[in-house]
DNA sequence: TAGTGGTCTAGACCACTAT
DNA sequence: TAGTGGTCTAGACCACTAA
């Protein structure tokens, strides 16, 4: 069931044999705590750990992969930075989750101009299965008229429309989203995409510019037609570097910003 | 001179022994890795090692720290994941630099939507002395009225003009800039700030929204008034977390894109 | 009290760079 | 060849959590 996995690791053919035996064409030896920040990845991946589940401890992984409690800790490191993990003193590490206050703000960049951030309310516009257009196909890595899950909606912030976006999601990873279920949960999208069709977004590119609203658009957030709004345009990656969201944002920025830290 | 500086570490006096003499008011001990950080730290402020110069060894540092070479090492650790140094296998650990095309990205987010990055063409329209405007005095931690240096110039990229940018910079800090000075120079600014004003931006906030754009703006970037433009308002602060430069941008994102990444 | 992550040490060996 | 950062180990002790 459980039992120890057989690790290939070059741990007794230490990097400088490759260059001894086959130089040149070596097959790129790594360091063993990335091989086993890898194997730890792979074990979150198939959801042998689940979101917000205690991973086994340092000791009992080190003896698992027959190395060391500072080489497993070196590899958890890296995976606490990438927010893959959260390391807990005297509890032990999780697996991270979106169902936190924390992972919320990650991925939710407009904050208001004076106050603290508030939670949306959130209206589903439109829910449906369709054909992949030409360009979201190319993000999304997927052939132009594969099925996807088209997504319209709107939320709003103390009661002010401020957000109209469309989602595009791959159709066979998340079949059986319906515009009931989108609404009935409450919480972040992202908890309902990593629960219930075990999809976790781990990290984003975003585009951004300014555009003039059109018509409907403008209409959806009470303003003028033409009235310059924040275009978001996000591809989201799961595990493996994998894209599997699309989603272009309109933000009226007349009371909010978009807040970025340079680091 | 360059001698062992007295050292006020809690070695000896582990953090348990606080909750033992005085608990509730301990006076918050650190992690020795963390006072070797700040240290560090002190000696990059002051200037003891200049930007793209060597730092001394970590065998070395672990001697002058009187700690373990493993904690020095934990300690430059952080300040290589925090971009204030930079480390090289085999040659050494230095100090980072603003004359690297590295760290240039960093700091200009704007991508051409096809294409390799290019590098700006940089028109300086004005640089004066003023009166520090009540907003810009309490981002840049001054009393409103203050003297600060303002420069106003252009950005064009493959000859089209793309960004307006103002800037306010602390009129002590930066005594002596001049127009000449900024026009004559070649790099980036944020070099020549490091170079001859001993400021090295160490990080920033931006604030973006979408605005529409006034007269004056529209016609120096060659579109009509009103068209939208993204705003970038950003706050960059040096060691310390002290502000030392407030830049509003207006950008033309038309064939243009500000580049995020959410991880 | 037992188990977890967090800190610190000391030492070994490796890969890379320069002389 | 010497010196640097990079990896890995083994062991000690600490701080925190929960039973």
């Amino acid at each position: 069931m459980s039992s120890v996995p057989t690790n290939l690791l070059n741990n007794g053919a230490p990097a400088g044999a490759a260059g001894t035996s086959s130089p040149g064409t070596s097959p790129t030896f790594s360091p063993l705590y990335q091989q086993i920040k890898a194997l730890i990845t792979q074990s979150l991946q198939s959801g042998e750990w689940k979101p917000g589940e205690l991973i086994p401890s340092e000791v009992e992984l080190a003896n698992r992969f027959k190395v060391s409690q500072g080489t497993v800790r070196k590899a958890i490191d890296e995976l606490a930075a990438e927010n893959l993990v959260v390391r807990r003193q005297g509890k032990g590490t999780f697996v991270a989750t979106h169902h936190e206050a924390r992972a919320q703000f990650r991925f939710l960049r407009l904050m208001p101009d004076a106050g603290d951030p508030h939670s949306a309310d959130n209206k589903i516009l439109d829910v449906k299965r369709l054909r992949a257009p030409a360009e979201v196909a190319r993000q999304l890595d997927m052939k132009s008229g594969d099925s996807v899950i088209f997504i319209k909606r709107v939320q709003s912030f103390d009661g002010a429309p401020t957000i109209v976006e469309e989602l595009w999601l791959p159709g066979l990873i998340f079949k059986g989203l319906t515009a009931e279920r989108l609404i009935e949960y409450k919480g972040p999208m992202y908890g309902l995409f990593e629960t219930e069709f075990g999809t976790r977004m781990i990290r984003a590119t975003e585009r951004i510019r300014a555009v003039a609203a059109d018509a409907a658009t403008a209409e959806l957030l009470g303003v003028p037609a033409g009235a310059p709004l924040l275009s978001v345009e996000r591809v989201s990656f799961t595990y493996g570097d994998k894209p599997v969201e699309v989603r272009r944002g309109l933000y009226l920025t007349d009371s909010h910003h978009y807040q970025n830290e340079l680091s």
